[in-house]
DNA sequence: TTGACAAATAGTCAAAATGACTATAATTTT
DNA sequence: AAAATTATAGTCATTTTGACTATTTGTCAA
């Protein structure tokens, strides 16, 4: 058996991977990173690598997303495992897809690690990736279209303050599909989770819509509780 | 590194664990097994064990339950993994959790392989489970109540032909509350999703009951799409 | 400065779903 | 034959929905 004798030894059949959503100017993307060197040079791969004997598994998911793009202090969610026989070629290893949601604007992305490159890709715009990775962003992104109808998620997708359609797109960037303007106002305006800043959006050519920023008190208490936001 | 020489080398920092729901008697029940040799063994615990570099982590999953309970056939589904660098002593070992529900009545048990008993227990009745098992039954528990609420479950864990109340006592036991009999009836037949048998059940001292079964297609689409049932 | 436009926000209304009940029906046991 | 039990049917006021129409507030271009 591989045993733990330096803090950076990792365990050698186990590796993570992160899906990571952004939201910006109405469309949902996908961080990506281009491999700097090893047996997928040059491609579009999740960002992901290798766990150490001495870190829980959610600080290695963490450590590598900052490490491989500098993005860091988000909240990752382990979204599940991946363990085919056949998934990495020539040596087995099983992975731990971790998501997460944050608003691409306020990322700036710096590669670094094994990364060459890191950068958004529209969710529709994904290439061919490594792996079983295109397998990953699937399932991510039904697991993010079911989510999005049981809790809040434009917490961490949206800005501090955001106008209601703003809102509307996101949710329709993620269910594919277009809703009644003023029904969903009416719906999300009664769930009580929105307050209103008393601001007006700045620098739109039309009338300015009101600014909105979420109840934290009553965001925690639905997505701990769960609600149905059917559309 | 470790390499796979024989079939049946196993991968040494990653395990398997099963968290069986069953439903028996308007009681939700949790399949425990006690370790006949080991570290734990004397113990009750949740039937697991390790992974073959051969085999896909789901069929590790179903080979080791039916080795060490005799359960076979069933629908096991990830739950997702705990990787705490202390969760297990000694050792740095990653556990994927699985989940299925079953009719607790269908399954008859036959401990074995490392296995020396295998038993049903009352979720409110689990003694102290050694690693980080109760916080898996408890996260497993958890996400059933709130998978209650999104998608049919009963298939599994009910017997093929039940009456409304036997389908009422499982919401029950789940979500640990009490519902209004007449309006559940209303909104689950409303659903189309439990077709007439044209029975009655048989042997109970009282107005027998109708029976109903699943409509396999509505239940299969309603389990792709999800759908709301708050109580 | 005025009218065309764009988008935000307000309001209408019938239909459906919900929650809290009451009433009745079908059996079996005493 | 009455009492007990559970199934099933029905009532009704309130809330929520879906599909709309109408109005307001602003920019921009002629």
């Amino acid at each position: 058996m591989a045993s733990p004798q330096y803090s950076d030894d990792i365990i050698d059949a186990l590796s993570i991977d992160c899906l990571i959503f952004g939201f910006k100017d109405g469309e949902l993307d996908v961080l990506l990173i281009k491999h700097g060197e090893g047996i997928s040079k040059g491609k579009w791969a999740l960002p992901g690598g290798w766990i150490r004997y001495n870190e829980d598994v959610d600080e290695a998911a963490s450590r590598l997303l900052k490490s491989l793009t500098g993005v860091s202090n988000i909240y990752l969610e382990q979204l599940r495992s991946f363990g085919d026989v056949d998934r990495y070629p020539n040596k087995r290893v099983i992975t731990i897809a971790y998501k997460a949601l944050v608003n691409a604007d306020n990322y700036s992305l710096n590669p670094g690690f094994t990364a060459s490159d890191a950068k958004w890709f529209n969710i529709h715009d994904v290439p061919k990736l490594p792996y079983d990775h295109n397998k990953i962003l699937a399932y991510g992104f039904t697991n993010l279209k079911h989510k999005v109808r049981h809790e809040p998620i434009g917490f961490n997708l949206l800005p501090k303050k955001f106008t209601l359609n703003q809102i509307q797109q996101l949710y329709e960037a993620i269910l594919e599909t277009e809703v009644d303007k003023p029904n969903f106002r009416r719906k999300l305006l009664n769930m009580n989770l929105l307050v209103p800043c008393n601001e007006k959006q700045k620098e739109v050519s039309h009338r300015a819509a009101s600014l909105y920023k979420f109840d934290k008190k009553i965001y925690n208490q639905l997505t701990e509780k769960g609600f149905s936001f059917e559309l």
